[in-house]
DNA sequence: CTTTATGAAACAAACGATTGACTTACCACA
DNA sequence: TGTGGTAAGTCAATCGTTTGTTTCATAAAG
C-alpha cells in the first residue's frame, strides 16, 4: 500500500507532494482568504490539485479539513514561537528572575512576535482563519486557542506580573498585555487601512522597523513606570482591590458554537 | 401607491415596518454573524419576514443588500461618533489649539470610543463586518473606509500631530495613532480569547471601566512625553527623518477586489 | 390603466458528499 | 521468483440539496 505520509511517485512519474498536505496548504490559503464558507470543495480540490473525492477520503469533509488546517496553523505557530516561549517559561521558574530580566524577556519576546509574524505572507494565510475564528468561534477556535495563544498569553502574563509592582491587580496586569498585545495586533488585522493612511505599498522592512520601535516605545511606557517601583496609575477607583480567585470564582461555563454555520 | 420610505398597513392590518428596513437590520445582523457567505437570501428573507423575491426587487441581489448594509454602519456610526467628531474638527481649525487642550479632546475622543462602541450589542453586528471588511476588503470597504474611518483616523491625526513636539515624523505619529487604536480594537476582536482569560461573562460596566483606565493610562505613556516638550524617543535611526511628501510619492495604486468572493 | 408591491413556484447553477470502477502497492504463500 | 489477495488511493460521474435569482400571477394604490 501507498503509505500515507511519504512522497511518493505517481504512475506518470513524478515525485508528488501527498494530496494530504497539498488539501492542507490549499485549505490554509483559501479559508485565510475567503473564510470557511466563502470556499467550495471544488475551489479546494483545484487549488490542491487533487480529485474532489479526496476531501472526504482524507478528512471526511470539507470541516474536517477546515480543522486539520486549524491543527497544522499551531504546529507552524508553535514551530515558530515555541523556542522562544520555551525559554520565557524556563525563566519564569527560576525565583531569581528580577524585574530588568523580565521587561528584557518581554521586549524581545514581543520584537520576535512583530519580525517573525508581521508582513509575513506564511503568517498572513493564518492570520485569517485566526481572526475570523475570534469573531465567531467554531470548534477550530479551541484547537488555537489552547493549542498556542493560551501558551503565548500565559508567558506573556507572567513575565508582566513580574515587572510590575507587587501590590498590582492581576487583571490590571493582564489587560495591559492585551493592550500592547492589541498594539500588535492592529497592524495585522487592519493592514488595509493602515496602508491607506501611510501610503504604503505593504510591510516594508523599513516599515516594519518603524511599527517595532513605535511598539517597543509605548511598551516601556506601559511598563516601565513599574522599574522604579513608583505606582503613577491614574485616579483608578480602589488600586490593587480584592478580587476573587480566578480558578474558583465564576469559571465561564464556555460554549463554542458546535456546528459551522 | 405604497410609499418605499414609510411604514405602511398591510392587508391584514399591521402597521409593519417596511421590508426595505427590515431586510437591513437582518442583514446587519447575519452578515455580521456569519460573513458574506455564511448566509444565504432565504435566511435573510426569513429573519426579515420579507418574501424571497424582496432582496431582488429592493437591492437588486444579495450583494446590493450587502452594501446597502454598509451604507447603514457608516451612518449609524457617524450618527454616534459625527457630534464628537465635528467638536474636534471645529477644535482643529482653531490657530489657538495648543499640547494640553488636544491632549484633553484626544483622551474624551477615545474614551467616547471605549464607552460608547465596547460591549454594546448594536455595535458589536457593525463590527462582524468591518472586520471581516479589512481582512479581505470588498466593494462595501470602500464605502466603510471613506465613510468614517477616514475621518476619524484625521480626527486622531490631527489632534496628536498638535500634542507631539514639532520636528516629529508624520508616520511616526500616524502609527502610534493606530497603536492606540490598536489597544481598543483588541477588545472588540479578540472577545472571546479575553473572556477565557480574564474568567469575564461579558463586557460588564466593571469591566469597561478597567479596560479604559488601562488604556487611558497607556495613552498618557504614548504622548505625555512630548507634553513637556521632551523627545525621548528611544534608539530610532534619524529622527524626523526627510520623508517624501505623501500626496506625491509613490501613490499607491489601490485595488480593492470588485468581486465579493 | 399604469405603477408599486407581494407572493408562490420554479429556474439553472453550484453546493458537499457519495458511488463504483479503476490503478497501485504491499505481502502471504506457493 | 512468481502470484493472487487485500488494502490504499485515485478518478469521473452522479447523488440529493441548497444556492441566488427569476418568472408570472395577483393585489393594492394613484
Amino acid at each position: 500500500m501507498p503509505s500515507r505520509s511519504v512522497a511518493y511517485r505517481t504512475k506518470k512519474g513524478w515525485t508528488a507532494v501527498e494530496p494530504r498536505k497539498r488539501l492542507i496548504e490549499a485549505g490554509l490559503d483559501l479559508f485565510g482568504k475567503y473564510s470557511f464558507d466563502g470556499v467550495s470543495t471544488r475551489m479546494l480540490a483545484e487549488q490542491a490539485q487533487v480529485n474532489l473525492a479526496a476531501i472526504t477520503y482524507y478528512f471526511g469533509g470539507k470541516e474536517g479539513l477546515y480543522l486539520a488546517v486549524a491543527d497544522h496553523i499551531v504546529e507552524q505557530v508553535d514551530g515558530v514561537i515555541g523556542p522562544q516561549l520555551a525559554k520565557v517559561q524556563k525563566a519564569l521558574k527560576k525565583k531569581t528572575l528580577d524585574k530588568e530580566q523580565s521587561f528584557s524577556l518581554l521586549s524581545e519576546l514581543l520584537e520576535f512576535l512583530i519580525t517573525r509574524f508581521l508582513g509575513a505572507p506564511q503568517t498572513d494565510k493564518w492570520l485569517g482563519i485566526i481572526v475570523r475564528e475570534q469573531l465567531s468561534p467554531t470548534k477550530a477556535f479551541d484547537v488555537l486557542f489552547e493549542g498556542f495563544m493560551r501558551p503565548l498569553e500565559n508567558a506573556l502574563f507572567g513575565l508582566a506580573a513580574r515587572i510590575v509592582a507587587p501590590g498590582w491587580d492581576d487583571q490590571d496586569v493582564k489587560l495591559r498585555v492585551f493592550a500592547i498585545m492589541g498594539e500588535i495586533q492592529i497592524f495585522h488585522i487592519s493592514p488595509s487601512a493602515i496602508k491607506r493612511s501611510l501610503n504604503w505599498e505593504g510591510y516594508e522592512p523599513e516599515n516594519l522597523d518603524a511599527i517595532r520601535r513605535v511598539i517597543m516605545d509605548n511598551l516601556k511606557g506601559i511598563f516601565t513606570m513599574s522599574l522604579n517601583d513608583s505606582y503613577p496609575v491614574s485616579d483608578r477607583g480602589g488600586r490593587a482591590e480584592k478580587r476573587l480567585p480566578a480558578d474558583t470564582a465564576s469559571r465561564r461555563k464556555r460554549e463554542v458554537s458546535d456546528a459551522i454555520p
